[in-house]
DNA sequence: TTGGCTGCAAAACGTTTGCATGTCT
DNA sequence: AGACATGCAAACGTTTTGCAGCCAA
């Protein structure tokens, strides 16, 4: 973890930019954050820390470190943007319709059968999404219930 | 075509709604157009058949549309929504990051696996979405080079 | 006549940007 | 000193909403 940030800090160094406060803090936070956070919900927290960090700069820096390969921009569909470290393996999304909570699954086959159709169709794949949509566990019985009605 | 535009007009009428002369010209220039129109390029086709359609009814109509199930809401990142119809069986798309086109594959394979997954995790699934970045067939050659250099 | 539907303009939303100032090297 | 980063607020582009009038049932 910490040598992460050493690394993260040379690399933005590589790249022409400075260690500075602010930058330091959201970066922090960010890979202690749970998975899929909003700027907002990181803003929040690291003014906790530092009162008068802004969001541009919670944007600026997401954008950095996502363009840097330490993160992932999605998209849910809620309207807002969420981010997530890339430090655990690739993975794919259940979001569920009600509660809103999303968990992660892996399924190398899928990944598989991905490459060979992009194959097929002449397609050069860099990076994809998988959501899928609909009840968790908890929210199925009453999803159920409802649609019976 | 015809059976349809009078199925989702009784369907509407059930849901409580009227036919109105502007939303009968937005949901018939929408399964008209091509796949994957924003709602700005609706307004603008539906503008030339009748000059004073707003863009808040066309969001009003696209938006009853895909609560009826007769559209999709897509979001590939471009920071504008997209709506597909749903009158084609359902496919997953490839997204080119240089030019921007969208083509769409189907591979069966692949939904049951989703749904073997879903299922395992005790996820009830409703919808998915599965999309490939990368770079088409045209562009993927350039992206090489630049890759190279 | 009642309610839904409309177009318009204004508001709301998340995100980006311009700028003067502050900070790192 | 110089370059880059910051916070603020304004700008942005898309989508939503409030409202007075309109139109379908």
């Amino acid at each position: 973890m910490d040598t992460l940030l050493r690394r993260i800090d040379s690399e933005i160094a590589a790249d022409g930019g400075k260690r500075s406060k602010s930058r330091k803090h959201v970066i922090e936070i960010f890979f202690k954050a749970g998975t899929h956070v909003t700027v907002e919900e990181l803003t929040r927290a690291a003014r906790r820390r530092n009162r008068s960090v802004g969001a541009a700069t919670v944007y600026r820096t997401l954008k950095l470190l996502a363009r840097l390969g330490y993160a992932t921009e999605h998209d849910f569909g809620e309207g807002v943007r969420r981010y997530e470290s890339n430090l655990s393996p690739h993975h794919d999304h259940l979001v569920c319709r009600k509660c809103g909570g999303v968990s992660e699954f892996e399924e190398p086959e899928i990944e598989t059968l991905q490459n060979e159709v992009a194959r097929r169709h002449g397609f050069l794949p860099t990076a994809h999404r998988l959501d899928i949509y609909g009840y968790c566990r908890r929210c199925a019985p009453a999803a159920r219930e409802e649609a019976a009605r």
